[in-house]
DNA sequence: AAGCACATGTAACGCGTTACATGATTTT
DNA sequence: AAAATCATGTAACGCGTTACATGTGCTT
């Protein structure tokens, strides 16, 4: 069982979904291709963490939807008791920076810029989904609390915003020194 | 040529270093452990981007003391005008989040909090290396410009402060709707 | 004498990405 | 007819971590 394994577990909590969705619905968090996910999904009903029926579609190609089982459910909160992994960032563009004196002003700036573009790329993706996520809700998000499905997704949204924020104005700031 | 290759280089462009050295100093930068460094330094002297010389210590083990030459140079600057990847981030919590709702508050709270310590520890640790850089400095830090060779770790640490400090302000947001 | 920091290497393993492979159904 | 989306799988490869392996010199 590695993390992967729990974090698809941790989206079959909110509903049942076929590999194909559940690719879909982790990529905001944790990056992860369906050629890694096939082959875990087998792993976990072996384990009877999931298990899937099949789903005869008639406008798409048929699908297996997995559902968590309540041995699932319990590894799930297991999992959440024990310490949590320390987040891995890894940045070209740090690298980058480190020795950014050995180009001019000029090019400095566009590798800046470059970065500054794909987190306001990013900031406006994730202004989206949180109206999406607001009108979904049938409480404003404010309210939300623990217990609230939604709650999660919302606490999620707004860390992936502070982060952009932040980043956006290192760029502006950095521009300015160049 | 992986991007730690290229960082490699870009830690050698400040001065002449050991594997061992090197090691230590991409830490912060790009996790990396002595196993995957020495063999990509050894291939890094085979394609004639770095060399070493042999340096006998008498207070320690001797060591192989690693440096650019001009065609690693050449290739550096060839890797920054490269469109630079997207950042990497892996993060347990996030996954944890995502169904926070199957523990109670209690036990939520403790989660935040175990990370809230590890992003305050962080924090501590930049702002004891932004003093020790002011310390290194001859001009005060906000006058470093794009030449100086402080430039690159100062608007590093200030970058690694930005985010912490966001994400502690995360932390305890989240605190407060528990 | 034991433990720690310095110093350099190799080997095995796990995870994630890319590529290979196949096929249904809808849209253009 | 071609391209795009949906859907599921396997195989090969690269990178990063853990473990194995060895040795020097200082500190306790």
């Amino acid at each position: 069982m590695n993390t992967l394994s729990y974090g698809l577990l941790s989206i079959l909590t909110r509903s049942s979904k076929s590999g194909y969705e559940l690719m879909q619905h982790i990529q905001p968090i944790w990056k992860a291709k369906h050629s890694q996910i096939y082959p875990l999904l087998a792993q976990l009903e072996q384990n009877g963490f999931v298990q899937h029926v099949h789903v005869h579609q008639t406008d798409k190609p048929d699908k297996k939807v997995y559902s968590i089982t309540s041995s699932g459910q319990e590894a799930l909160r297991t999992w959440i008791h024990q310490p949590t992994g320390e987040p891995v960032h890894r940045d070209e563009l740090l690298l980058k920076i480190y020795c950014i004196g050995m180009v001019d002003a000029e090019k400095a700036k566009q590798v800046v810029e470059e970065r500054e573009a794909y987190y306001r790329k990013m900031a406006e993706f994730c202004e989206e989904r949180m109206k999406i996520t607001a009108e979904e809700s049938v409480i404003p998000l404010q309210e939300l609390t623990l217990g609230d499905p939604l709650f999660g997704p919302y606490v999620l949204l707004e860390k992936a915003l502070l982060d952009l924020r932040a980043n956006i104005e290192w760029c502006e700031w950095v521009k300015s020194r160049l």
